[in-house]
RNA sequence: GCCCUUGUAGCUCAGUCGGUAGAGCAACGGACUGUUAAUCCGUGUGUCCUAGGUUCGAGCCCUAGCGGGGGCGCCA
């Protein structure tokens, strides 16, 4: 009598033979049989795959409204599960009813039948979520967050709420975007030289967070392991293919851990999420690597099973210097490598993911531990073919002298960072962690090239549409 | 911010030497078919990004602007 309701993708598997069933979703194309039936492909996002009904001309209907179904049309229909009489797929729906809830105007509906190039996708970016390739990025997308939440929490870490509001800004991530409550139009309008920030509404500066570190530490020197999980700000004007002004971020953080231990997570966390991807959306993963990026399985299995190259920068810089490859940039110990080079040595050099560490410390920010050779810090990038770097983290400086020392070297005001200084002040204990970028692992675990097509509604400089 | 590249039909693109715009796909109509990016036949389609300029004449050449894409820098 009722029918189960189902998703395509139940729907598809041949055990629901034989059961009455019903299915909600989006119509992707409609082939009519003058043998006195149509067939309708119907998605719901579920999986890739559409699941194919058989619609007969006897439906009340057919005439009327199953006939001039079009790609982009919501429908629900219940039925019969069948197998199918044609190759392609295993099971089928022979319709007792469908339901058409909206049309989509062939003439005036965007998506087509066919192929369309990322650019002109995006703009449409309410509507390539409807897709094979979008569907497909999201639940690979869904999928990595889920693996990293597994992946820590498995571990013990905690899962910290770090603020997206803060008033710190000179973590030296970066340019911040400002959060103000002060009528703009007024204070232009007045043509107010200096703003008294005492009148807004946090009674002084506040921006964006560009990172939830020094927050972070504070639970981990209390609770030992945590992990962050949200939204990150930057305003600079990047317009690249691997930036974006908001961007998910995941900033592990744990006490009584030192640089190796740093390294070790990290490893381990790319690989996890590279196989569980692999195991669990195989479909997904199948279009990638056929339509996107040839070979990507077979990559991503090599990291999966490789052991990372670990290489201190000093090593790099002589690797670099010394392999007669051109760059467009100078190599020379004490400044920072350039892409390129991050490109060639894991891309060309070692062909494999590679952790640079022991920055020069003239290069790196203030938290980051001092070495005893007084030039390096125990800073660390792991870097991935096709995307570059993917983590950037280090040990972070536990010795409050040294620590105000490197703030007092970089001018950065001790005052403003008290609460963290106190973290040293109090019970200080060595620890370390590291950011990863949520897009980047996306891209890498994709083959998708353009950041902006791994995040629903990507922002970049002049676009903030949908 | 810098550099390169691109803008022509709903989409992808062609357009020769400067002479007044075309193909495939989609859509629509028909035929055919347990089909599956179905197939076959037929039909329609334009602010050639915008504004100036050169020219008898500009999609094409020049200038400026706007939009798209890519590279670099900043980083995750």
């Amino acid at each position: 009598m009722s029918s189960e309701k189902l998703s395509v993708k139940q729907a598809r598997l041949p055990e629901c033979i034989g059961k009455t069933i019903k299915i909600e979703g989006w119509v992707r194309t409609r082939r009519d049989s003058k043998a006195g039936f149509s067939f309708l492909e119907i998605n719901d996002g579920s999986c890739l795959s559409n699941l194919q009904i058989i619609a007969d001309a006897n439906l009340a209907n057919y005439e009327s409204q199953i006939k001039t179904l079009n790609t982009g049309a919501s429908v629900a229909v219940e039925g019969l599960m069948k197998e199918s009489g044609g190759k392609g797929q295993a099971t089928e729906l022979v319709a007792k009813s469908v339901v058409v809830y909206g049309e989509a105007d062939p003439e005036t509906y965007p998506l087509q039948k066919k192929r369309h190039s990322f650019e002109k996708l995006r703009e449409w970016a309410h509507l390539r979520s409807r897709t094979n390739t979008f569907g497909a990025v999201a639940r690979v997308r869904n999928c990595i967050c889920n693996s990293i939440h597994q992946f820590f929490q498995e571990q013990e870490f905690l899962y910290v709420h770090t603020p997206i509001i803060t008033a710190s800004d000179c973590e030296g991530a970066g340019a911040m975007f400002q959060v103000t409550t002060l009528d703009l139009d007024k204070i232009a309008e007045k043509e107010i030289k200096y703003l008294d920030f005492k009148q807004d509404f946090f009674q002084r500066r506040a921006y964006l967070t560009v990172s939830g570190q020094l927050e972070g530490e504070t639970y981990a020197c209390a609770l030992g392991k945590i992990y962050t999980f949200g939204p990150t700000f930057r305003a600079e004007k990047s317009n690249t293919t691997r930036h974006l002004a908001e961007f998910w971020m995941i900033e592990p953080e744990m006490a009584f851990y030192e640089l190796e231990d740093n390294m070790d997570l990290a490893e381990a966390f790319i690989k996890r999420i590279a196989k569980d991807a692999i195991t669990l959306c195989p479909e997904d993963m199948q279009l990638f690597n056929e339509h996107v990026e040839p070979g990507l399985i077979e990559a991503l299995q090599k990291v999966v099973d490789s052991q990372f190259v670990r290489l201190p920068y000093t090593e790099a810089v002589e690797i670099l210097t010394g392999c007669g490859q051109k760059f467009e940039y100078e190599v020379k110990w004490g400044s920072d490598l350039q892409s390129e080079h991050e490109r060639y040595l894991t891309e060309q050099h070692f062909k494999s993911p590679v952790i640079l560490y022991n920055y020069p410390r003239k290069i790196k920010p203030f938290y980051m531990y001092c070495n005893d050779d007084e030039k390096t810090v125990r800073g660390m990038d792991v870097l991935v073919p096709r995307v570059g770097e993917i983590i950037g983290g280090s040990q972070r400086e536990h010795r409050l002298e040294v620590l105000e020392a490197r703030m007092a070297e970089q001018g950065i005001p001790a005052e403003d960072y008290w609460w963290y200084s106190d973290l040293r002040r109090f019970g200080t204990v060595p620890h370390a962690g590291f950011g990863l970028g949520l897009e980047r692992a996306v891209q890498f675990i994709t083959g998708m090239t353009n950041i902006r097509d791994v995040i629903p509604f990507p922002r970049f400089p002049g676009n903030v549409e949908f």
